[in-house]
RNA sequence: GGCGCUGUAGAACAGGGGUUAGUUCAGCGGGCUCUCAAUCCGCAAACCGGGGUUCGAGUCCCCGCAGCGCUACCA
């Protein structure tokens, strides 16, 4: 049955870089794809040229690839498809569906300026479509805009999300199909590709819910059928506005940099706006296509929440065996070194990251010696007796031939009762000591793993560090 | 201004006429412990407002209010 296949396409304009909230956008068309074994197109925007650059474009696939994002078409361009718009442009020209408009574009926007400030509302007044055959005379050899003729009447139109919405003919303008330049405007644009393209369902924004009535009535212009609609809610700031540069990273490419997995930021961006099943939220790409429900998106404009992010990461993370979690640094270039070294740090490390690029910032003492030390680490490991325990524990460390967690974490605890001491008097300044740090994994482990010519090393430093400040 | 869309804890989602209004993140407190994570236990926290309909309304209807979106020869 092929002229039932359902597609879907999502359709950016490469104009920035690939916000988040237009990857939920391509993440939605696609899921609903697979959910139905329809097809994914990708379609290029591209009709400005003043804003659509190469660099935009290489962005926008590049992060449809790192989400695992396939499209199955395309990309197409609209840029190539130019003389196909005018054509179409032409056939409404001749049926007097649409008419030259030959009004200066500055001249228009003064007079929308004007009432603007008058406080009434402005249409386009049809000026053009009422001059006279005298008028248009002397205009013919001038530059034109092709505008639509809307006719009266109503345009309702059903949303899979929303229900019906319903729009009066009266509330539109003659709106622009062929601008002067011979460009289409997007919503000419975006019907003519969706026809020909045999798009059946439009997943996109909220924000194009006023632009579905216009592309409704070209559509009834050519007699062609529209698609079914779906518009999905805005994905907001925590100041519920527009998810902007203002709220920090917005695109997927900053959240690629900071380390997170794509596994995340689709199910992150899966969950922004829809239930998949109740109490359940953390979903490998695969089940979200089977879950897929389109009918159950929310309609409320949701705020994104970079720290369930950092939540939808550390899950990912646990779900991921520290052998895929290692090859994904490797590939990354995020760390490098003996494997089974490595192998050994994530093991201690990998409950403790929320972003892949922690292993090696906040991790750093498993690969270099620790430059620096923590300060208030330093004010309450300092004094005189840590410094000679440190000398003990040096010595007695030295002396271990097998430098085993079990073993080191005996010699530690034995000297500290020889010493009435609490362990933790030993173990604290002994982590500062060997990370630089007050936090770390588990000592006896850390210790086991950075061996024991690196510890000796690392504790006789530190004690050169608490003599000079002794000296002070 | 006009038109449209939307309103359940700080945030995201359940609940769709009868529930102690549920889950997750964040917050707070506690257990475990050498610290931090992880994990476990607990606390706090919501139906935008007002009218209806109904024995009974987050839930259905109406009216407000608020937020957001659109209002281009941008997409």
């Amino acid at each position: 049955m092929k002229n039932t296949e359902i597609r879907v396409r999502f359709a950016p304009s490469p104009t920035g870089f690939m916000h988040i909230g237009n990857a939920r956008t391509a993440l939605y068309n696609y899921l609903f794809a697979r959910n139905v074994g329809g097809r994914f197109i990708l379609r290029v925007e591209d009709t400005d040229f003043e804003r659509s650059t190469q660099q935009a474009k290489e962005v926008i696939f590049s992060s449809l690839k790192f989400l695992g994002i396939e499209w199955d078409e395309g990309p197409y361009y609209q840029s190539e498809r130019i003389h196909l718009y005018q054509e179409f442009a032409k056939e409404l020209l001749k049926r007097g569906i649409a008419y030259k408009c030959y009004c200066e574009p500055q001249e228009l926007e003064q007079r929308r300026l004007m009432m603007q400030a008058a406080g009434k509302p402005y249409k386009y007044e049809r000026t053009c479509y009422h001059l006279t055959p005298e008028e248009k005379q002397p205009k013919e050899n001038l530059p034109f805009a092709i505008r639509f003729l809307v006719p009266p009447g109503e345009v309702t139109f059903p949303d899979l999300i929303r229900g019906n919405i319903t729009i009066k003919g009266e509330e539109l303008e003659d709106f622009v199909l062929l601008r002067s330049d011979g460009t289409p405007t997007y919503n000419f644009a975006c019907v003519i590709d969706d026809y020909s393209m045999k798009i059946t369902q439009v997943i996109r924004g909220e924000d194009h819910i006023p632009n579905t009535p216009k592309q409704i009535l070209i559509y009834k212009a050519y007699q062609w059928e529209h698609p079914i609609y779906a518009h999905l809610p805005m994905i907001m700031g925590p100041d519920h506005t527009k998810l902007s540069k203002r709220h920090g990273a917005t695109s997927v490419e900053a959240y690629r940099e900071m380390g997170y997995l794509p596994e995340a930021l689709v199910n992150a961006l899966a969950m922004l706006g829809a239930s998949f099943e109740p109490d359940r939220e953390v979903y490998r790409l695969d089940e979200l296509i089977k879950l897929f429900p389109l009918n159950n998106v929310s309609k409320k404009a949701a705020v994104f929440n970079a720290e369930k992010l950092k939540w939808f990461n550390r899950e990912h993370i646990k779900l991921m065996t520290t052998e895929g979690l290692l090859l994904r640094l490797l590939e990354l270039g995020l760390v490098s070194g003996d494997i089974n070294y490595l192998r050994r740090v994530l093991t201690l490390v990998r409950d403790r990251i929320t972003v892949l690029n922690d292993v090696y910032n906040e991790f750093n003492y498993f690969f270099e010696e620790p430059k620096t030390y923590d300060d208030t680490g330093l004010v309450n490991w300092s004094g005189k007796e840590v410094l000679e325990n440190l000398r003990l524990l040096k010595d007695k460390l030295s002396e271990l031939t097998d430098f085993l967690a079990s073993l080191i974490e005996k010699a530690v605890r034995t000297l500290a009762e020889e010493k009435n001491l609490k362990a933790k008097n030993l173990i604290h300044p002994l982590r500062l000591a060997l990370s630089g740090k007050t936090v770390s994994p588990g000592l006896f482990e850390m210790m086991e793993l950075l061996g024991k010519t690196r510890v000796v090393t690392r504790i006789g430093a530190f004690i050169e560090k608490i003599k000079q400040i002794n000296d002070r």
